[in-house]
Order: C-alpha cells, then sequence, then structure tokens
DNA sequence: TGCTTATTTAACGAATTGGTTGTATAGTAG
DNA sequence: CTACTATACAACCAATTCGTTAAATAAGCA
C-alpha cells in the first residue's frame, strides 16, 4: 500500500472499519462452518434479524460476505476466506502485546521482590 | 479466533478500529521508512499536530506505534511491522473485488455486443 | 529566571454509527 | 386470494468520533 493517495486510503479504512464492530466478527466467526439464514445467524450472535441484516449488508458490500436466496430465507456465506488470516493476524498482534505486557509485569515482581 | 467470547471479540474490533481511520493509515504509511516527530509528520499529512498526536496516541495505546522523546521532540516510529501485511492484506482484497468486477463488465459488454 | 518551541490535553460541534421499532417486500402454504 | 414467514428498509435515538481551538505541560536556551 506504499504509495496510495488519499482516496485509496478512504477506501482501505472503510474495510477495515467493517471489521471493527464485534457483531460483525461474531458473524464472521459464525459462518466459519458455512452458510447460514438470517434469523439462525441473529439466534447465533443474539440480536434481532433486523440488525444482523444490516450487518450482513455492511459486510456484502465490502466484498466479504455473499448472499443466496432460498425460499424465502436468505443464506449468507464467507466470500473471501483472507478475512480469518486477518483476523488471525490481530490476534497474533494481542497475543504479542499480552505476552509482552506480562514480562514487564513479571519484571516489576523481580525487582519489588529485591528491594 | 475460533472460540472467542464477546469480550475478546469486543478488544479485537478496537484493533480493527484504530486502523479503520484514513489519518491513521497515511501515519502509518508516513513512517514506513523509520521514525519521525509529531510536527514533520503533521506537514506529511496535511494535518494539525494536536490532531495527529491524538492520532498517535489511539495507535500506541493498540501497540502498533511506539513514541521516544528526544529534546523537546517525540518521535514516533511503528512497533510491530505485522500492520503492513494486515493492510497489503486488505489492500489485495480490494484488488481482487476490483478485478471482479471489471470481469462482470467484460462479460456484459460480451452479452450486449452479441445481442 | 523568563522566552520559545513541541507536544499533549480539554472542551466543543458536526457527523457517523449501532441498535430498536415499525413498515414494506417477497416467497410459500393453505 | 389470504395468511404467514423471512428478510430488508426507513426513521429515529443514544453514543461515539474526527477535527478544531484554546489552554496546559515540558524541554531547551538566552
Amino acid at each position: 500500500m506504499e504509495g496510495l493517495d488519499r482516496a485509496a486510503l478512504e477506501q482501505v479504512s472503510e474495510y477495515f472499519k467493517s471489521l471493527a464492530e464485534p457483531t460483525r466478527l461474531c458473524l464472521i466467526n459464525a459462518l466459519r462452518d458455512g452458510e447460514m439464514s438470517v434469523s439462525d445467524l441473529a439466534e447465533a450472535v443474539e440480536s434481532t434479524p433486523a440488525n444482523v441484516s444490516k450487518h450482513l449488508s455492511l459486510l456484502a458490500s465490502t466484498g466479504f460476505v455473499e448472499r443466496r436466496t432460498q425460499g424465502t430465507s436468505v443464506l449468507y456465506r464467507i466470500a473471501d476466506s483472507d478475512i480469518y488470516a486477518l483476523c488471525d493476524l490481530v490476534c497474533g498482534h494481542i497475543a504479542k502485546r499480552i505476552a509482552a505486557k506480562s514480562n514487564v509485569q513479571a519484571m516489576i515482581r523481580r525487582v519489588a521482590k529485591r528491594a
């Protein structure tokens, strides 16, 4: 992303924004095992169909999920499994931070002991 | 991130949120070549020192950048270069989407020609 | 000490967003 | 055709956020 202009960065931020919401991450997690209907997803993430529908259409607009109609239901699925690589990178970053922090705390404990 | 509870997902979303803003992405881009002061960064991203300072402290709180004081200046640098891998994944996703879209448009052109 | 520069912080306003509620649309069954 | 179900959409409110402005803090220097 080296030489991106302002407009491009705005678009990139849009994509990050669509992942920057716990309910949407929960939906993405629920879709790990395959496609699900809106109402089933609503139950899975403990929210209302209306709310879930709104989140899903946002995720669809950024291309992370795709929809398919079956009868009166609409089934959603993950469209780009790179999304999980993204989440794993962030989780790894958090894990590193927690590890670093506990190292600091361990050091503080050592210093305190010595004093 | 398979079995994450609500609290953990909320934390993950915090990290994505810190990348979900064009000015912050611009700052991260500017820090690619090494550490920079707040005022230099403000000039680089065409914003005010106050605004940039606020964005930087947010990025520091999620551990993507680190600070170091030198005289009256404060120098910021990238703390975890995984951040670029994250951006590259998103850029790749966008590129895929654009490619797919232009394929669809090409197909539409073909069909239109045939008719 | 006082002056200047660099950064941070607080307070404010405009704009965006997540969730709710009520309504509209579309497909299915009777 | 009517009734029912599943989903989407519009309007609304509360809460958050980006940027600005002004004031506070801190470091270097005359």
